[in-house]
DNA sequence: GAAAGATATTGATACTTATCTATATATGTG
DNA sequence: CACATATATAGATAAGTATCAATATCTTTC
């Protein structure tokens, strides 16, 4: 059986950016919404909204519209899954495979 | 003092592409040759010499010749940061800094 | 030092991405 | 319902990325 990565690619597609890493950043201290994290960068809006799709179709974001304003948050159980990913490997202990001279 | 992000935006570049994430989960058991990955992939031999020099080149992935080969590692001091940079995260409590009807 | 094998570099190319301007859609208010 | 404000979509474009074939470089062995 084959293991998918494909989550684990979206997810880090979703943060290979400078400006949506700052955003997700940004998300770790409380749910924002489009027109707070605009303030913060030097980007139009439409570019903020293309961003902010790309971090929600990946599922590390979610967001919920509040009247005129759509609210941004983090998605808990991806950023666990994320986080998660990153912990088991750190503790795998590591034994070799490599290539020997008779190879 | 403006926070500096582009070490975990080239961590996660590196890591935002299917066969990279694998080539990573592969080093996550151990130290592998360039051969050994190879061979798991069907890509030519210059398209994976052109991942692992990403993979290197972002810090996550250590190599050393031995010989005529080159063996892959995980560098364990940045896959730390990676990872507690997810930790920290997780472990926000978050509070909501939000748009009013005064805005 | 020539041959063989492992890895890297170069140059070309199709595909993807980040950004913008212009415009559309959605929501609340008078 | 017209207007103002917040966000999204469309279309264009410049820059970046993944891939390959061909070739170069490095290392060991004979």
């Amino acid at each position: 059986m084959e293991k998918t990565y494909g989550d684990y690619v979206a997810f880090m597609k979703a943060l290979s950016d400078v400006t949506r890493v700052k955003i997700f950043d940004m998300l770790a201290s409380g749910e924002l919404c489009a027109c707070k994290i605009l303030e913060e960068f030097q980007i139009t809006q439409p570019t903020l909204s293309y961003h902010m799709k790309i971090l929600c179709g990946s599922g590390l974001v979610n967001s919920r519209r509040d009247g005129v304003w759509i609210r941004y948050s983090i998605n808990r159980s991806n950023l666990e899954r994320l986080a998660d990913m990153f912990d088991s490997i750190r503790k795998n202990t590591g034994y070799n495979i490599n290539c020997t001279k008779k190879n």
